[in-house]
DNA sequence: ATTATTTCTTTACATATGTAAATGTTCCGG
DNA sequence: CCGGAACATTTACATATGTAAAGAAATAAT
């Protein structure tokens, strides 16, 4: 497991006494399999960072229908990043796939030590430059490459994932049913 | 045609010192049908305002093939935005479909303004959450939506659009050939 | 262990979309 | 005005994917 501290210095380098700041505002907590750390409708508050386990994030259509759009596992920030930003209602819903392990804290705290701290919040433009691009490469993924190729993708992304979560959450995140993904894992036998 | 001046005052309100000082930093450039502003390989310098015309912005594939990503019109900010925030290579071409009317700037003139004037900082961080959360609602509608649901949306977000471009770039953008594209607008008589 | 439930695969058929080629149309330069 | 080039539509066929239902396999509950 990757700790919290070292993937965040992956991003840019703190002070020490920033660092510190930074790290005691966040509290480890137990998750159990089901639970949901964001759901939609109402106005995010808590961000995350994933020691154990498996999230995922998925949006509703109108007709109930859910539509996977990421994983987290050990390293990531995981929380309804849009909602939290904007402050605007939130639209994306967050559940643990597995037990989990997390560290926790209220995101406003962390816009609370902009001011004594401010490169923490260089290291917040930082991750959030990060997203972005990540966002851009998937929204690339999903135009120029087919269900097949994706899911090769996916596998190298997500080495260990595909024994620990459910076929069908696959499925949904590589924009297909279940049907079709088995067909495409038959094809590669 | 909505006024940068405009269009920035929807964000964040500024100072006037500070807005004065950001607008001054832009200078109109006409540009003509197949001109560029970013190409994929360089890094990315430029960012500027739709005054009035068309741009596209698409990648390219390893085969050679386009994928329009999104198209400009006025009022809309253009820019290899991800390659001007994290400094590496651009991956995207943006090109003039139509003779264009810009204001332009160099972005690191932008990041200058930020220790005399804060709220420009501030200011860029509102339109950097905004592209995100648009972003968002694009993937979004890529696994949701099917290529006509999309077609509809294309025809609400940009009005105007569908008789200044060519059919095969409003196919791309959705993300189907020009085929599928005449079958869909077939099939709505 | 045995059953019940969930998940995965398979099958058959329907639909959406791609490819390639032919045909129509529009538009622009001479 | 004409002729060519770019663009749009249509056609025929191939492929990818969806839907629904059945069967198989894995997992959980008793």
């Amino acid at each position: 497991m990757q700790s919290f501290e070292t993937y965040l210095s992956g991003f840019t380098s703190l002070p020490l006494a920033s660092m510190q700041a930074l790290l005691d505002l966040f509290e480890p907590v137990a998750m159990q399999k089901g639970d949901y750390l964001a759901t939609e409708g109402e106005f995010a508050k808590k961000l995350a960072f994933v020691e154990s386990g498996v999230l995922r994030a998925y949006y509703r259509s109108p007709k109930g229908e859910e539509f996977n759009k990421i994983f987290f596992v050990n390293p990531a920030i995981v929380g309804a990043y849009s909602s939290l930003i904007t402050g605007q209602q939130n639209m994306i819903n967050i559940e643990c796939l597995t037990d989990c392990a997390l560290l926790q804290t209220n995101f406003s705290r962390i816009l609370a030590l902009y001011e004594e701290h401010p490169m923490v919040e260089r290291l917040n433009r930082v991750i959030a430059e990060d997203f972005f691009v990540k966002k851009e490469r998937r929204e690339m993924s999903l135009v120029m490459n087919d269900a097949s190729e994706r899911y090769a993708m996916f596998q190298q992304q997500y080495p260990e994932l595909e024994n620990q979560v459910a076929q069908y959450h696959i499925a949904s995140y590589l924009g297909i049913t279940p049907t079709q993904l088995s067909r495409i894992r038959a094809k590669r036998s």
